[in-house]
DNA sequence: ATGGCTGCGGAACGCAGA
């Protein structure tokens, strides 16, 4: 079984390539992040002209979340049970469902903005109410995986220089706390391969030539369990869908399953 | 060529991204 996750800044924007590369990869789980439109604009009749079923979160303008597959999509939980709001309201930013043999999240982890803004401690209570939510089914015998868009990099070998980002966010110990915190529910961090240079990141900046220059970030995680983890066959960043006009600003991140 | 941001809402430019 083929996994992935993406976040495709606008899936609007993203449809002509999104429906190009799971034809290509013979994807059979997509978990994306940054839909950018409401429920009801979702290219469902698309998804599903290529055999995909899709349970998605998605409100508008922002954030927005989906789970497609092709291997039956059950059980599906729209948000983050015991998450919480800014202001006031509970953005769309996890659905989860069991998608054959795995039980998967999609998530898109609040950007924190800056060190002490107010996004910031949003973003920390975000994991706590995440770790939380898996922590069952973290440590049950079925596989089971959180992929998405982190918003951490989990070490300083995840940023192209670490000297840039001192104080900001991305990479404080507060940050990747919570990353910690939640692996100790019992997941492991599926580390990708990369197509090209030495380290897996998932992405680069649109602006200042950060691509070609391969200014990047590994912050969009596969985080699973050891039934998950131990079924891994291969993972890899698809740089190539980083090139060209029309790219989302995040490659995908894919994982093949022995299961 | 991998190339100096992009998408959205709304109809100019500000917000958000990280």
């Amino acid at each position: 079984m083929r996994i992935a996750t993406w976040n495709v800044n606008s899936i609007t924007a993203r449809l002509p390539r999104l429906l190009a590369w799971l034809e290509s990869t013979g994807t059979d789980v997509l978990c994306i992040q940054e839909t950018k439109c409401a429920a009801d604009q979702f290219p469902v009749g698309q998804l599903r002209e290529l055999g995909y079923e899709a349970a998605v979160n998605a409100t508008g303008r922002w954030n927005g979340v989906a789970v497609l597959s092709k291997v039956g999509l059950a059980d599906v939980v729209t948000g983050l049970p015991g998450g919480p709001e800014y202001d006031g309201v509970q953005e769309p930013r996890a659905v989860s469902a069991t998608c054959g043999p795995a039980r998967i999240w999609s998530v898109y982890v609040p950007n924190g903005r800056e060190v002490g803004h107010e996004h910031f401690s949003y973003k920390l209570r975000w994991f706590e109410a995440l770790t939380a939510a898996v922590a069952e089914d973290a440590a049950a015998g079925r596989p089971f995986a959180v992929l998405g868009d982190f918003n951490v990099a989990p070490t300083d070998e995840d940023v192209w220089d670490p000297a840039v980002f001192e104080g900001l966010t991305h990479v404080t110990p507060a940050e990747r706390d919570a990353l910690a915190t939640l692996r100790g529910t019992g997941l492991t961090d599926v580390l990708p391969r990369p197509l090209k240079y030495d380290r897996p990141y998932t992405y680069w900046d649109y602006r200042q030539l950060g691509f070609p220059k391969n200014r990047g970030m590994r912050i969009d995680l596969v985080y699973g369990n050891a039934p998950f983890a131990e079924a891994v066959s291969d993972a890899y960043v698809d740089r190539e869908e980083r090139k060209g006009k029309g790219a989302s600003d995040h490659a995908p991140v894919v994982v093949d399953l022995d299961v």
